[in-house]
RNA sequence: GGCCCUGUCGUCUAGAGGCCUAGGACACGGCCCUUUCAAGGCCGCGACACGGGUUCGAAUCCCGUCAGGGUCACCA
């Protein structure tokens, strides 16, 4: 697919001559690429009608969904929410749950992001029942004849503004105070056709009929709407040729035979320019369901991928003024550009991209743990559950009423109904989440938590602990018993799996437990390597018994035994229970670190 | 700023005019358990935004004020 998309620049002989053609070669090498890469996706526009079909129109309607994600990196999770939301309510009616890709932005669209976003969907267990994806970039024969139709009858034309001078309008309006309302200028039929010789660049707007807006929400009330005096003529198409999301998402929506539109509140006021186009094209309006919006903590605001990046600027200026260091310090430590950390820095609406943020993080102390989980994926390798997200996830703006909270997606889907969604925006409380978290794995099977496990394993390519076998790994997850997220089972026990000598020992522990007092912990280790040493049968329990019967006779605390053993395997102070530690560690292992911790005094 | 939505413990919420001395969960504080980190057990702190109505009676209905959020793109 690669040849594919070279190969259709390359045969360009003028690059930049023409954005419509540049545009339309983009489009269809976008759609090459994403054809070929899920080919067993197959073309789907042929089967639009047998989806709708397929909606038994006779007795009750069949309730359908649908999620409909725009492709521009991973899922995060307000999105994740509107995508179980749509799904509960089409499981517990036995409706159907359609996906659709919204890729009608191609400078934001990749191919790479749908994947991700599939896997995302996957692994949160919200699968969905057409089994041809559809995307919005590979229907434009069907937009453009209904829109070509629309400009026919009258109800969309073509406007030719600019960009910049619509900015200056909206500059000026904002200048005077007063909202900015797009007014449809008054074209000669000579200018028209002179435009349309010249070729020049335009938009397709909707020509909205002016008139108040009405509609019923099923979450918000009956009633809501827009004054005629808000309404203005809006965009349908773009001048790169490419359907806007009003547009793409009235019509595919009716083609799919969508029922209900669960979505966020942001899109409340869009609603009427949705339901202006469905009366245009003679489409039966959905049932419409605008749920609370999920707030970050820290801001109070819309949740949004940024809130990562606010943390990485937050923690560079406090490390700029804490290591009294310079700009410039920091641009040569991490190999960025001055005035790029600059602009960074001084302009909160700016972001660094995925590859300068860890070359930041890292200088400055920052883990990737430390930024707050914000996409589907962070949790993943985090170490969360897919079915505690999702549970926690279905409470924020929902709740079945009375005192219950934890629910498995078995019993989500029962009890989901449209009525238990809440008006008010909702705060993400990550804390609660963990709590939810730690819930699920203490309560889940050991095969449950063996596959959650390796699937985080999976999503961590670089732990130590990658490639142990089953055995081991259920071994750690009974060793570490009450852990919260999965990530604490790898942190705590990774030194398990490290070579001897890729112990590198904390100066903090090193200093408390085993230098203390003339070196008390370097004499316990000592005493320890000639008390185990002899040991044969190397069990825990073995261990465990051998170990206090020398903390009775020597009237010790078997923590003045546990802590510098600790110190000796792991280089730190914490770990799974220290005697099967050491069991999992194995006896020549064990001695070994204590003789190389040893000699490090 | 215009328009729109929303206000119950710090947070998520239960609550459909008397079942409310406002319930639960998370967080927080204290105690217990404990070989570290966790987990666990018990106890505690803690809210109807404010002001007016309506009513015998208001967290619940109405109005106003205030506060928070959303939205004002050739992004979705």
């Amino acid at each position: 697919m690669r040849a594919a998309a070279t190969a259709g620049k390359s045969t360009d002989p003028m690059p930049g001559a023409s954005q419509d053609r540049n545009a339309s070669i983009k489009i269809q090498t976008m759609c090459l690429n994403f054809a070929v890469m899920t080919s067993r996706f197959v073309a789907f526009t042929a089967l639009l009608p047998i989806i709708a079909v397929m909606t038994p129109t006779s007795q009750k309607q069949t309730i359908i969904t649908r999620f409909a994600p725009s492709p521009t990196g991973y899922l995060h999770v307000g999105g994740a929410r509107t995508a179980l939301f749509n799904w509960l309510l089409a499981r517990h009616t036995g409706g159907r749950f359609l996906l659709r890709i919204e890729d009608t932005d191609l400078a934001r669209s990749t191919e790479q992001a749908v994947h991700q976003l599939l896997e995302d969907l996957k692994w949160l267990g919200l699968n969905w029942d057409n089994p041809e994806l559809i995307f919005q970039s590979k229907r434009l024969d069907i937009y453009n004849r209904l829109i070509n139709d629309l400009i026919a009858r009258g109800l969309a034309y073509k406007a030719y503004e600019t960009t910049e001078e619509l900015a200056a309008f909206r500059a000026q309006a904002e200048k005077s105070k007063r909202n900015y309302v797009y007014k449809r200028p008054v074209l000669t039929d000579e200018q028209c056709r002179q435009f349309e010789a010249e070729g020049r660049p335009h938009v397709v707007r909707f020509a909205m009929p002016v008139q108040d807006y009405q509609f019923d929400d099923a979450v918000l009330g009956a009633s809501q709407g827009v004054a005629a005096n808000q309404v203005q003529d809006f965009v349908i198409r773009k001048s790169d040729g490419m359907p806007t999301y009003h547009f793409a998402v009235v019509v595919d929506d009716a083609d799919m035979g969508i029922t209900h539109v669960l979505r966020g509140q942001e899109h409340l006021l869009n609603t009427v320019n949705h339901i202006a186009l469905q009366q245009a094209l003679g489409y039966q309006r959905p049932i419409y369901a605008h749920l609370p919006v999920i707030l970050a903590p820290e801001t109070g605001e819309k949740l949004s991928k940024r809130d990562r990046d606010r943390k990485i600027r937050q923690r560079t200026h406090e490390w700029i003024k804490s290591s009294k260091k310079t700009l410039p310090d920091l641009a040569a430590a991490c190999g960025l550009a001055v005035d790029r950390l600059e602009t960074w820095l001084k302009n909160d609406k700016t972001q660094l991209d995925l590859s300068e943020q860890p070359k930041v993080m890292k200088i400055i102390g920052l883990k990737e743990f430390d930024l707050p989980e914000i996409m589907v994926h962070d949790f993943r390798k985090s170490g969360y559950l897919p079915e505690s997200l999702n549970n926690f996830l279905a409470l924020l703006g929902w709740n079945p009423g009375g005192d219950r909270e934890h629910m498995t997606m078995a019993e989500l889907v029962e009890v989901f109904t449209l009525d238990g969604i809440g008006k008010a925006n909702a705060k993400f409380n990550r804390e609660k989440l963990l709590s939810f978290n730690t819930d699920a794995c203490a309560t889940a099977s050991p095969e449950r938590l063996l596959k959650a496990f390796k699937d985080f394993l999976a999503a961590n390519p670089d732990s130590p602990i990658n490639g142990a076998d089953d055995a081991a790994l259920a071994k750690l997850l009974s060793m570490k018993a009450g852990f919260r997220v999965l990530r604490e089972v790898e942190e705590k026990s990774r030194f398990l799996f490290l070579r001897d000598d890729q112990i590198t020992y904390d100066p903090v522990s090193v200093e408390k437990i085993l230098k203390k007092n003339n070196g008390e912990g370097f004499a316990t280790l000592k005493n320890l390597l000639e008390l185990l040493n002899p040991i044969t049968d190397w069990t825990a329990e073995k261990l465990e018994a051998t170990v206090n019967e020398f903390v009775t006779a020597k009237q010790l605390k078997l923590n003045n035994i546990a802590q510098p053993l600790r110190v000796a395997l792991s280089g730190g102070t914490i770990s799974p229970p220290i005697f099967q530690s050491l069991e999992f560690l194995g006896k020549p292992s064990t001695l070994a670190r204590i003789e190389r911790c040893l000699a490090t005094q």
